[in-house]
DNA sequence: TACCAGGAGAGCG
DNA sequence: CGCTCTCATGGT
């Protein structure tokens, strides 16, 4: 256990009208190995914006800003908070790091990603909202990813409360509520052709046919299956949701960066068929290969340059 | 301007 | 199976 309780201090005292509970508006942890820019920004989530030396983002219900420094991360949130779970399970405090990547298989390419990658980690976000945002995603560049899921939010989310002086903030929208918006509406999003896809994925969910929290239990083939039959959702969106979303350690999304990746740096003669490319990369990278798969994507898009800080 | 973006689905041979 | 086309929008 990496979490540490530091301090917790009431910055509106007067709020609190309990003085003996452990409610807190701020709550330090001490960390190793934890990136935060570079987690934030790395393409896995798309609601996180900087601001002066942290970051501000939503996760679930909670308004939320971050910052780190000197292996200590702060959280302050907008109303007093006695259980932080929801935030350790996000950030995903308590993983050994270095387990993870003494995993990793032990080739150049997986080196040079590791070390250019220092404190790079996985969030464990929640599933409706990670799978939704990634059929969002498809030939979108993550700049534009961000825009249309906080035009979403604002849009059709329930607003959440923030800190005075703040902008409002919204709750990423349920799949019932996204089920009754007609697709016009979702267009004016800019989300184009995907409108139709989140909409009927929404219903699916909203009405049942899909369980989510089943899928969490299933081994990862079946529960990767179960999120092919959903619209918009092919393997590579299924892939990601699967590892930022459910937890999946062995899912492994290829997108164009990773293939880039994969035929530059494991395949340089010629390219592999899919079937060969998909038993390569279910096999060669590991316990944990999805977390493999996110550090050859950031040192590919980064040009291998370590500290980056991608707009 | 041309090309590209954390793709998926459908049609084709 | 593998290829090609379309879908919508904006960044670089």
């Amino acid at each position: 256990m990496a979490v540490s309780f530091i301090a917790s201090k009431s910055v509106n005292a007067a709020a609190c009208d309990n003085p003996a509970a452990t409610h807190a508006f701020a709550r330090a942890f001490s960390v190793r190995d934890y990136d935060l820019a570079a987690t934030l920004n790395s393409g896995q989530a798309f609601r996180w914006q900087p601001h002066g030396d942290g970051w501000t983002g939503i996760v679930g219900s909670h308004w939320v800003r971050l910052e780190a420094a000197n292996n200590v991360l702060t959280a302050r949130t907008a109303r007093p908070v006695t259980d932080w779970t929801w935030l350790t399970h996000y950030l995903q405090l308590d993983l050994d790091l270095a387990a993870v990547l003494a995993s990793f298989p032990d080739d150049p390419p997986m080196r040079s990603a590791v070390g250019a990658c220092r404190g790079l980690r996985l969030l464990r976000q929640d599933p409706w909202e990670c799978l939704a945002s990634f059929i969002l995603s498809s030939t979108k560049q993550i700049v534009q990813i961000r825009q249309i899921i906080a035009q979403l939010c604002e849009c059709h989310g329930e607003p959440v409360p923030v800190p005075d002086g703040h902008p409002p903030a919204h709750s990423f929208p349920s799949p019932a509520r996204l089920a009754n918006v007609d697709e016009a509406e979702l267009r004016c999003c800019k989300m184009g052709f995907r409108a139709p896809y989140l909409r009927e994925t929404a219903r699916a969910i909203a009405a049942g046919q899909c369980d989510l929290a089943a899928v969490r239990e299933m081994p990862l083939p079946e529960a990767r299956a179960e999120l092919l039959k959903l619209p918009g959702v092919g393997p590579k969106i299924a892939d990601c949701a699967l590892l930022f979303g459910f937890g999946f350690a062995g899912a492994f999304p290829v997108d164009v960066w990773v293939m880039r990746a994969l035929r530059q740096l494991y395949f340089p003669r010629r390219r592999p068929s899919r079937s060969r490319l998909q038993h390569f990369t279910a096999t060669h990278f590991g316990r944990h290969a999805g977390y493999a798969q996110q550090y050859l994507f950031h040192y590919m898009r980064t040009g291998g340059r370590s500290g980056s800080s991608l707009g």
